[in-house]
DNA sequence: ATCCCGAGGG
DNA sequence: CCCTCTGGAT
């Protein structure tokens, strides 16, 4: 088993975070649904930075599948070079934007059966659309919340479901509304990859990572 | 387990 | 230079 923090512990955990950032949001810009969609899929591997400096420009000409399978894949492939992996990501929107037309009257569907039959949205796109837009109890597991909850303790597992069972059941369900944005968040500026800056940390009281340390 | 794959940080 | 970034498909 991995470590684990106690319940009352995440109380305070969790209690801290609220306090420090009450109604904490992602950071990937968005128009509707279909852009959430695609925004979310462009992200793998890549910052949401330089996602949002690529689809600025694009979500103004294409927000709908419609729109998106007019610019067609070359031009796709012009908006989003910069981001990585910018090949299969191109071809995926595309496909998705006609399987969207074909399949789900032109909507982004509130599935996560849907969803995954998507090319290029896996289970953890998936669960970001069912949470931030279509507001279902999904918990999605990033690169930031799997290396946050394993190193903290927060919500340890071997692999990503694991990892989403561990939130859905240890994280105390007033908080589970944010438990996602508050990690990755908590992830992305404080307990990063390299060099976490636990001292300015502030659920340092409570983590296990200076144990697994020592 | 491996490939995809550019930009930014340290 | 090496590592990391809101992964997914094979």
């Amino acid at each position: 088993m991995v470590a684990q923090l106690p319940y009352v512990t995440l109380q305070k955990v969790f209690a801290r975070f609220a306090e420090a950032e009450p109604e904490p949001k992602g950071e990937l810009e968005h128009l509707n649904a279909f852009t959430l969609l695609v925004a979310v899929a462009l992200s793998a591997q890549a910052t949401d930075v330089g996602v949002n400096k690529a689809t600025r420009a694009l979500f103004q000409i294409a927000d709908t599948p419609e729109k998106m399978l007019a610019l067609g894949e070359e031009a796709l492939i012009d908006h989003i070079k910069t981001i990585g992996l910018f090949r299969n990501k191109a071809k995926n929107v595309i496909k998705l934007s006609r399987l969207l037309i074909d399949n789900f009257g032109g909507e982004v569907p509130s599935s996560r059966a849907a969803l995954t039959s998507l090319p290029g949205v896996g289970r953890k796109t998936a669960n970001v659309v069912l949470s931030m837009w279509f507001h279902h109890p999904a918990q999605a597991v990033d690169t930031h919340i799997f290396r946050v909850g394993n190193r903290t303790g927060i919500c340890p597992g071997r692999d990503e479901i694991t990892v989403e069972r561990a939130i859905e059941d240890n994280v105390p369900v007033e908080y589970q509304r944010h438990a996602h944005h508050w990690l990755i968040l908590h992830g992305r500026y404080i307990c990063t990859a390299r060099s976490p800056k636990c001292g300015i940390c502030p659920i340092a009281d409570w983590c296990l990572y200076p144990e697994k340390t020592a």
